[in-house]
DNA sequence: CCACCATGATGTTGCGCATTATCGAACCGG
DNA sequence: CCGGTTCGATAATGCGCAACATCATGGTGG
């Protein structure tokens, strides 16, 4: 009954207790007897017991201090992490990373506190980079700082990119096909008749939009299209304009392909809004994902697998953390999956 | 252009390059300068050029066993984390934890490790106690262990629970206010006129349930209402039987309250089978939040303010944390929101 | 009867930091 | 010119554990 606050135990109470010392309190926890190191085993029992009768357990920090592993690792998010509005496009990837972490004994360690006053991220401020705790990171977000990347490779710090990143020098990441995937959705969108192919490619830059339009790119020279007045480049937030989308139709565009799924979507609208029937008339796909809960025709588009993407991140790098050697870094690219959808038809042959 | 893994700089490295001492570094670091403690600006500053140009980060292990605070709070459920059903539930929790977190300048560690082979969770599991990485916890998950969350306040660990629990001593904890809830609930039927209310609670015990249970006593007794016939107790997963139902109507049953919304759905398909009327002939009510995704009717019922609760968890917590004296421990009550929803109408008296 | 080896441990050191107790020099008034 | 006081720092210690080097004992073969 005491009320004084209980210290933890720690393994030199069990060894006083037991009669040992510390070291093989030490050694008896940790079960790191072998043939050069050897502790009979009613000496191991007894440690135990007395071990157990104190309920001690192990200091984890102190474990880390004297050199091993934390077991833990970061997820760090460029942009704010559980705000609402990314709630969809963060959470298959935490999913994915959550899975894989427990499978392999880790635990997780999200920085949240990186958030500047201004609202930007950076993971050294103050010239403190509070990455340090875990043993290694797995990195997401579209804003990537690439020098503080740079900067934590050279370091020597282990992380594992989600999503392609064009950093100097060689870092591992896991990322989709986009290129291929949208090569499908070409292929597909061809393979209905369509030789007229308006694309929507989104406004802001970045790798993930580089390698969809790549991989349309070549898609294009594969089947011999041009694209004479039909690429277009628009901004998530506002989507192309009533105006734009009747000088693609002017220009004989037959199908849409957009980065973006709401810009799919709200083209949808507006077709709809100017008498074209989608997919009698007109084709439409989007390179990404279609948002779930949003009602409406299912979208002609890919399937991004976000949540092996997670898991695949967390076993690099805990492939990376175990390793007594350093590991090249690695690129993975995961397949998408089409998804056919019901927005997309057969071109009617005219003339 | 090393290629060696260069070892992370440490205070005694900047300390040397710096002609200064290490304790001298880590003063200067923490910002621990004072009255008595003065370290004139022009050291400050170059200590602090010094380990900008070393890219030196605290350690925070090495802290953390100096006694020192890490601005790391801990999530610990005691269900698994992610995976896709609990989604919705844990979800709205996070979120709230997350935010506050971030306004108070701490990370998060979610503990995923302490998962079991057999599913189960435990904090001590193999003699480690991995919580003590973290400053303080927040713990959620219905399946608490409360031998464990005994030990761990022993220990003079500090943890806020969301979710009440009954645990010998005082723990605190952050919980909705299920009883005046679900009285408010039980009012609105009487209001409409409803004098015989079939209860249908939760199977599987617990607090919350016990909350709702009380809430609902003490607003049948205010009303002046009996029971007889008219409680049934109901597992989640099955909903009650055709039969069970039936037998409720034919004891004068004009309105029923479940406690979980699955439950209170399926009643509505039960009677809607059944040729009954909702609201016309008959009102159904739930005792928590209708998921957002199902279609159909918006259901009478309460939202459980679920983000607020993580976000108060988190500030008794830090509160906690940052005071210098011991801090009693607290047990706080959020309000939940009366939804009037669709499914409960006026009792047309009959005879 | 000593040299040698296997057995079963122990003493010490150090991880990187924060804290405590000091310490030297400069300054200042009487 | 000397005692006190402020200023600017520092050496030493310890947090709890793991790694390393070392040591005492007892049996065995030569």
């Amino acid at each position: 009954m005491k009320d004084a606050p209980r210290r933890r135990p720690r393994q030199s109470d069990i060894a006083k207790l037991a009669g040992v010392s510390q070291t093989t309190v030490s050694i008896v926890i940790n079960g790191r007897h072998s043939d050069t190191i050897r502790i009979p085993p009613e000496t191991r029992r007894h440690v135990f017991e007395v071990a157990r009768s104190l309920g001690y357990t192990i200091d984890p920090v102190a474990r880390s201090l004297a050199g091993g592993m934390n077991h833990l690792i970061g997820v760090y998010t460029f942009e704010s992490l559980f705000p609402m509005d990314h709630h969809d496009f963060y959470y298959p990837f935490l999913v994915g990373i959550e899975a894989a972490a427990e499978a392999l004994g880790y635990d997780l360690l999200m920085f949240t506190s990186a958030t500047g006053s201004d609202g930007g991220r950076s993971i050294y401020r103050e010239g403190v980079n509070r990455l340090g705790l875990a043993d290694g990171c797995v990195m997401l977000g579209k804003e990537t700082n690439r020098d503080d990347l740079v900067r934590l490779r050279d370091e020597g710090f282990r992380f594992v990119l989600i999503g392609r990143r064009d950093v100097p020098g060689p870092v591992t990441y896991v990322t989709a096909d986009y290129a291929n995937a949208t090569g499908k959705v070409v292929d597909h969108l061809v393979g209905l008749g369509h030789e007229r192919i308006a694309y929507l490619t989104a406004a802001d830059p970045g790798e993930p939009s580089a390698d969809r339009d790549a991989g349309f790119l070549a898609a294009q020279t594969r089947h011999g299209l041009d694209t004479d007045g039909l690429v277009l480049s628009v901004r998530k937030e506002e989507g192309p304009s009533a105006e734009q989308v009747r000088r693609l139709l002017a220009a004989g565009a037959t199908a849409f392909i957009a980065h973006e799924s709401v810009v799919a979507l709200r083209l949808l609208d507006l077709l709809a809004g100017m008498g074209v029937d989608v997919p009698g008339e007109c084709s439409v796909a989007a390179l990404s994902d279609a948002p779930d809960a949003v009602p409406g025709p299912e979208l002609t588009c890919f399937r991004i697998p976000r949540r092996e993407m997670g898991m695949r991140a967390v076993e690099l790098l805990v492939q990376q953390l175990e390793s007594e050697e350093e590991i090249e870094p690695r690129a993975v690219e995961l397949p998408c999956t089409f998804v056919a959808g019901q927005t997309s038809g057969s071109n009617r042959k005219e003339s």
